[in-house]
DNA sequence: TCCTTCTATGAAAGCGCTTTTGACGCCTTG
DNA sequence: CAAGGCGTCAAAAGCGCTTTCATAGAAGGA
C-alpha cells in the first residue's frame, strides 16, 4: 500500500492526500478525516526512503566514533546513547551509531555527502577539536557533549564540571582537609581541564597547595584510578582526601586505599563524579560514596531535543547549555584524622 | 556534488557513470577508470535516500525492543549490539534500534510498511514466538538469537544451550556431586528450557534425582541470582554444586553461599555460563569460575552476515547454526565435601 | 559490400514521496 | 454584475539514483 493506491481508492490525488497526512491547513475537514481513517485502515505509513529523498532529510542523528574502541561497550556510553535513542524516537528520529573504519574526518565526509544523517552529535570533545570545523564546513549540524575550549560557538550541552569539582573540594576544605589529591580523566579532554581548574581554584582559594603530584591523568578505569592513587598514597605527603573523574575510577581508588590499609572515610575520604549509570550506584557502595552528580542519561535525551533544534534551523549559538551538578554528600567524606 | 553533476563533468551519461560506479561490466576499461578518479577526486558518494528509494533496499538491519526495557543498559545486550553493528558496517550496512513505544506487532508492521528495514534481528525468543510467523507475514526477513520450538522452519543462530548444561552437570557428577541445582533464565525463553533439558538428562542418565526444587527461573540478575541460591541453601537438602544460567546470576549466587558461611569451590561448586561480557570476566573472580563459554559478541557478528544472506535470497532453512559451547574448567568446581 | 552481432553509451522511465503551481467553483464586495 | 478573494483540490515537477531499452558505431562473416 503506497500513496498512489491510497489516493485510488479515496478518488482523491496523491497531492490533496499527501498534504492531509501532513497536516497541511488547505484541506478540508471532511476530507483530511476521511484520509486519515483510510491511512488507518489500511496501515499505511510512508515509505521512509521516499520521503527522505523528497523532503533532503534523514530523519537521522549520526555518532561516530573510531573503530578500535567500541563504545557499545563502555556503560557511560551506552548509557548516555539509551537517553539519546529514547528521546529521538519520540520524535520519530533514529540513531545512526557508525564506526569509523578509516580517519573520523572521512567518515564524516561520507556521511555529509550520501546524506545519511540530518545531525551528528560529538562525544568526548577535545580542548580544541577539529571535528567541530570540520563539520561546519561540511554544513552537518552538531551538538556536541561537552564543549571545546575554541572561540568557535557551537552548539554543546555540557555540566558545570568546574563548578562541581571546586565545591567538591571546597566540602573537603571545610572538613579540615588540607592535602587533597585529583584523579582525573584524560588530559586532553575538554572536560578534565575544567575539573582540574575548579580544584585548584578551591585549594589556592583557600590558600592550600595544588602541586602536580596531587593531580594524575589518564583514562577513567577501575585499573587507571587504582594506579594514580596508588602513586599518590606511595608519595612522601600522601593526601587524606582524593576527589574522583569517574565512578570507575572511584571504585579502582578505593580499592588501591584498601589495598593500603586504610579505611574509605576515617582514613581517607573521597568523592566521585557520578553519571548515574544505572549499573554502579554509589548510594550501594560500602561505605556510601559521597559525589557530584549528573546524570548521563538525561544529557543524552536532552542533545537529541538540542539536535532537533538544530535541524529545525536554530542557530548553535543559542543552543548552548551548562548544567549544573549536585553535590551528594555520603559516607565517604569526613574530617582528616589528625584534626 | 550529484551524479548528474558528476556526469556533466566527464561529459557522461548519469546511466554510465551509475554503471561504472556499480562495477557492471558493460563499460569500458577506460571509462571505468575514469569515472572512478573523478569520483574520488571529488569525493563523491551516492545520496543514500534515492539510492535506498531507487533498489528498494535500506541497507539497514532493525532490532525491535519493547521500550520499558532499554537494553542498551544491558551488557550483555550492548555486547552482542557491539558485534552486530561493527559486522554490518563492514558490509556497508547500518542498525537501526528501535524502541516498540506501543505493541511490538505495531512496530514491526510500520518498520514494514515504511521499508525501513531489509531485515531484522529477534532476540530473547520464547518458546512459541509470534513475532515469527508476523514477521514472515510481512515479509520481512528475520534472523533469530536463539530459536524458537516452533516447527515453522526460521533462521536462527544459537548456542547449544542443552548440550553445555548437559556437560556442565556431567562434570560435577564427575567430581562425585550428587545434589546439583539450577539457577535458571526466564522459563518462558526458549533458552531457559534447553538448559534445564541438559541439566535433567545429566541428572536422570546418572541415576540422579532431579526435583523441581532444585531448579529455579527467573531473570539473569545478581539480585534474582542471590534469591533463587538462598532458597536453595535454606532447604532441607542443599546441593552441594549450582550451575548458573548468567555470570550475574553467579555472582548473586556466590553472594548467597558466603553470605551463609559457606565456601565456593570446597564447600559448594559453581558453574556459570559465560557470554564472554567484556565488562565481566569470570577467570578474574575469586576463586576464578568454572564456565560454560560462548561469545555474544562474535554471535552478534555472525547474525549480522546471517541477516544479509538472507537479504541476498537465501533460504531460511539453508540460515540455522547451531554453535558448540567450551567448558572451562577454573576453581569454583572442586569434589564436594562428604566424598 | 551488406547484413548480423557485439560493445559502449545515452535517453528515459521509474522508485514513492513532497511541494509548487494553477484551476475551478463559490462567496464576497464595490 | 463584474472583479477579486478564498477554500479545495489536481497536475506535474522534482528529489538523486538504478535499470531497462534503444542506438550508434565497430567488428565479423558471407
Amino acid at each position: 500500500m503506497n500513496l498512489k493506491e491510497l489516493a485510488r481508492h479515496l478518488g482523491l490525488s496523491q497531492s490533496t492526500v499527501s498534504r492531509a497526512l501532513n497536516g497541511y491547513q488547505d484541506v478540508s475537514t471532511d476530507t483530511r478525516e476521511r484520509v486519515l481513517a483510510a491511512a488507518r485502515r489500511f496501515d499505511y505509513s510512508p515509505n521512509a526512503s521516499a520521503h527522505r529523498l523528497a523532503t533532503g532529510h534523514s530523519g537521522v542523528i549520526g555518532i561516530v566514533f573510531p573503530s578500535d574502541k567500541d563504545p557499545l561497550l563502555d556503560p557511560l556510553f551506552t548509557d548516555f546513547l539509551s537517553g539519546l535513542t529514547n528521546s529521538a524516537a519520540r520524535r520519530q528520529m533514529d540513531i545512526l551509531v557508525s564506526a569509523s573504519l578509516d580517519t573520523s574526518e572521512a567518515s564524516y565526509r561520507r556521511l555529509a555527502q550520501r546524506g545519511s544523517v540530518d545531525a551528528v552529535v560529538l562525544s568526548s570533545p577535545l580542548i580544541e577539536d577539529p571535528r567541530v570545523p570540520l563539520l561546519e564546513r561540511l554544513g552537518i549540524p552538531c551538538v556536541v557533549h561537552g564543549r571545546t575550549k575554541s572561540s568557535h560557538p557551537h552548539a554543546f550541552l555540557d555540566i558545570d564540571n568546574e563548578g562541581a569539582f571546586r565545591q567538591a573540594a571546597e566540602l573537603l576544605i571545610g572538613l579540615g582537609h588540607r592535602w587533597i589529591g585529583l584523579v582525573n580523566g584524560d588530559a586532553r579532554q575538554a572536560f578534565a581541564v575544567d575539573r582540574e581548574t575548579g580544584w585548584r581554584s578551591a585549594l589556592l582559594r583557600a590558600g592550600l597547595e595544588a602541586p602536580d603530584t596531587l593531580s594524575g591523568s589518564d583514562v577513567m578505569t577501575d585499573e587507571a584510578g587504582y594506579r594514580l592513587t596508588a602513586g599518590m598514597l606511595a608519595s612522601a605527603a600522601p593526601p587524606s582526601a582524593i576527589i574522583c573523574s569517574s565512578i570507575f575510577s572511584a571504585i579502582g581508588a578505593c580499592r588501591a586505599i584498601r589495598d593500603n590499609g586504610l579505611t574509605i572515610g576515617s582514613d581517607i575520604s573521597v568523592i566521585a563524579h557520578d553519571d548515574g549509570i544505572s549499573s554502579i550506584r554509589p548510594e550501594a557502595h560500602s561505605p556510601p560514596l559521597t559525589t557530584t552528580f549528573s546524570s548521563i542519561h538525561r544529557a543524552g535525551e536532552r542533545i537529541a531535543e538540542i539536535a532537533a533544534d538544530l535541524i529545525g534551523g536554530k542557530s548553535p549559538a543559542e543552543c548552548q547549555e551548562v548544567w549544573p551538578v549536585d553535590l551528594i554528600f555520603r559516607d565517604s567524606t569526613r574530617p582528616p584524622r589528625s584534626v
